[in-house]
RNA sequence: GCCCCUGUAGCUCAGCGGAUAGAGCAGGAGCCUUCUAAGCUCUUGGCCGCAGGUUCGAGUCCUGCCGGGGGCACCA
């Protein structure tokens, strides 16, 4: 049986570094801070101070409210209350009596100790009139080094649904963590080494390789490989003999082995240019690139007494794992024919990526099957020191993409889809619905299915927790209404439209009279604060969840408020365009972070 | 057998120990001579899988069950 190619997609924590505390710059305090609910928190952090108690502002435990009036609330008073022996609502008083916020209305106590906060309406619209481009968002006091391991496709295969996860997934963070003001390496872990690159090797070798194939054929050349190693015994000793060789550094084997990664790689970047991907040539670290550390890995951690020779291979055993039996799980190292065994490469990586980069946080976008393999990778790390007190290692899971019958998503022959056959479909679905709506020329067209189409794919898959499988259906990719793209792309592309029709109007100072208007400037306003909680949890789908809101807001505005109407007082209207003019930036911002274009026109 | 993920409206999903659990879709009722109706407004719809526990307070934390998915030594 011969092994597949297959890498960290193929089938398959700890604490991560970015705590609250790193939120927002040294401006936290004298009110700059990007997020309001670390601001509001400092302020009842500092109430607090005379009566004794010291907290942070994100112990001060601020809430978004959902009641009419209170825009936020603050349930501090009832957990401190019992820990200071005193009624929640007394000391809940006693820092509404104590609190300096000019940035709120009179604090109300409610029910058994709540804090009521409303914001200033002219505070929120002086605050939104100072924004920038970056619409609040601070960069990090302490930035960290992330490498950034996502989209991991294999080498001599076609990119297929498996990987889109990864590759979408990372690419979002990659943008909110360098917004965040952080530094991020990505790096591209491809599936180009190992026993089944023999068999490949002497397939192509025997082929007579002309160096002018595409990836396409050579999809159905890993087949005929494949199918030649099962069929014949001479073949598959052939096979053997090149891995060997591979591995020895026989350079007209290595020649053709970079043939497969050069073709492949060309395939890559046609599809991350597709899928409008960051990743480029320069950031393949593929397994192969650790090679060369393996030895020097096992030895290390042989002399720092941390393995042990198991049925003839050599394993480190991570405490806390086992097997079905209920014995010790081992990682393997080194197999008894003497191979390295897989986990070997990952601790390369780690102690790569750590000691000779000098990354303090390490991120694995890999499918959720793998979880158990990262736990045990990252406590092996720790136990050899690669990971040392002031590193993490994340793996970021994510679950599977289903069909519409509940099951991994296939062709309808049953086959491994392939990624660009999807994403043309995407764009076709998006070409359709494009051409039924709107009145742009067919060139404006094609670019605008382009950016609805991948921008749908992407955004259904980042708009749900990570974690879960979710079902891919074009209709509700694609749908018009309810938390899409598409929804996202229309709004900011009204605001546009208005902008063009402006005229002589430009955007001036914002006064809120409006309830909608009021309501779209809170939301506005709070685009830090859902940065802050993506980028937190890893969770791009906490940013499309307030995009959602932001554009629903934006549309109730938009009906309600008429920007450019002949009834509209000049500076009203130039309040609005100013709204609006915010509006876009934010989701033109936030769309851009999840990888997804916003276009002008529709 | 052990471990991880998961179970919230008919469907797809949010939900950070806080007040009466929220959106969208679908269903029902309205809204374009006015900035893109790819839109907006109103509305119906819930034993948060089950049972205990922790506490002022649990969809959220803990324990045990039940259902779904995944992983568990020489493939990667």
């Amino acid at each position: 049986m011969v092994p597949a190619v297959r890498g960290r997609q193929a089938a398959r924590g700890e604490g991560h570094g970015l705590r609250r505390a790193d939120r927002g710059g040294p401006g936290d305090v004298d009110g700059m801070s990007g997020d309001i609910t670390v601001l509001l928190g400092q302020r009842v952090a500092d109430a607090l101070a005379p009566l004794g108690v010291e907290i942070t502002p994100d112990e001060a435990l601020i809430r978004p409210s959902t009641r009419p009036g209170a825009d936020y609330q603050c349930n501090v008073a009832m957990s401190l209350g019992k820990k200071l022996g005193r009624p929640p609502r007394e000391l809940a008083q006693a820092i509404v009596d104590g609190m300096a916020a000019p940035e709120v209305e009179a604090p109300e106590v409610a029910g058994p100790g709540f804090i009521n906060l409303a914001l200033r309406t002219d505070w929120l619209a002086a605050r939104l009139s100072s924004l920038d481009d970056r619409v609040g968002v601070v960069p990090a006091a302490e930035p960290r080094r992330f490498a950034l391991d996502y989209s991991s496709p294999n080498v001599a295969k076609e990119m297929h649904v498996g990987h889109l996860r990864s590759t979408i997934i990372g690419e979002s963070l990659l943008r909110l963590l360098r917004f965040a003001g952080h530094e991020v390496v990505p790096h591209n872990h491809l599936g180009d080494w190992g026993t089944p690159f023999g068999m490949l090797i002497e397939h192509l070798s025997e082929l007579g390789w002309s160096g002018d194939h595409t990836i396409g054929d050579l999809n159905g050349f890993y087949q005929e490989a494949r199918k030649k190693f099962d069929a014949d015994p001479d073949f598959a000793d052939r096979a053997r003999l090149r891995v060997v060789a591979l591995q020895s550094g026989d350079e007209p084997t290595l020649a053709l082995w970079r043939d497969l990664v050069e073709e492949s790689t060309r395939h890559f970047a046609k599809v991350y240019e597709l899928l409008d991907i960051s990743l480029t040539p320069s950031d393949i670290y593929g397994e192969s690139f650790y090679n060369p550390y393996l030895a020097e890995v096992i030895t290390e951690m042989e002399a720092q007494g941390i393995t042990a020779v198991s049925d003839g291979a050599v394993c480190v055993f991570p405490p806390g794992f086992a097997n079905r039996d209920g014995d010790p799980l081992p990682l393997i190292l080194r197999k008894r024919d003497g191979g390295y065994g897989y986990p070997v490469t990952d601790l390369a990586t780690v102690r790569y990526w750590i000691r000779d980069r000098g990354m303090t946080d390490l991120l694995y976008v890999v499918g959720t099957p793998q979880a158990q393999h990262f736990q045990m990778v990252f406590a092996a790390s720790r136990m050899a020191g690669y990971l040392g007190p002031g590193n993490t290692a994340v793996h970021i899971g994510f679950g599977t993409i289903l069909g519409e019958d509940g099951k991994t998503i296939r062709t309808r022959a049953g086959g491994t889809l392939k990624l660009v056959d999807l994403l043309d479909e995407a764009v076709q679905h998006a070409a359709a619905l494009v051409k039924e709506r709107s009145s742009l020329d067919a060139d404006e067209q094609a670019e605008v299915a382009r950016a609805v189409g991948i921008g749908a794919v992407k955004y259904a898959d980042l708009s749900g927790d990570r974690e879960k499988d979710y079902t891919f259906t074009w209709e509700r990719m694609l749908a018009t209404e309810g938390n899409t793209s598409v929804y996202l792309q229309y709004a900011n592309a009204r605001i546009h439209s208005i902008l063009r029709k402006a005229g002589e109007s430009a955007p001036g100072e914002i006064v809120i009279t409006e309830p909608a208007e009021r309501a779209l400037a809170l939301k506005l306003a709070q685009f830090p604060t859902a940065i802050a909680a993506a980028v937190e949890g890893y969770a791009p789908h906490k940013l499309c969840l307030y995009l959602f809101e932001t554009a629903t807001a934006f549309t109730s505005f938009y009906d309600s408020c008429p920007i450019l109407a002949a009834t509209t007082p000049e500076p009203v209207r130039r309040s609005r365009l100013a709204l609006a003019v915010l509006t876009s930036t934010v989701l033109t911002r936030g769309l851009g972070l999840l990888g997804i274009e916003a276009p002008t026109r529709m």
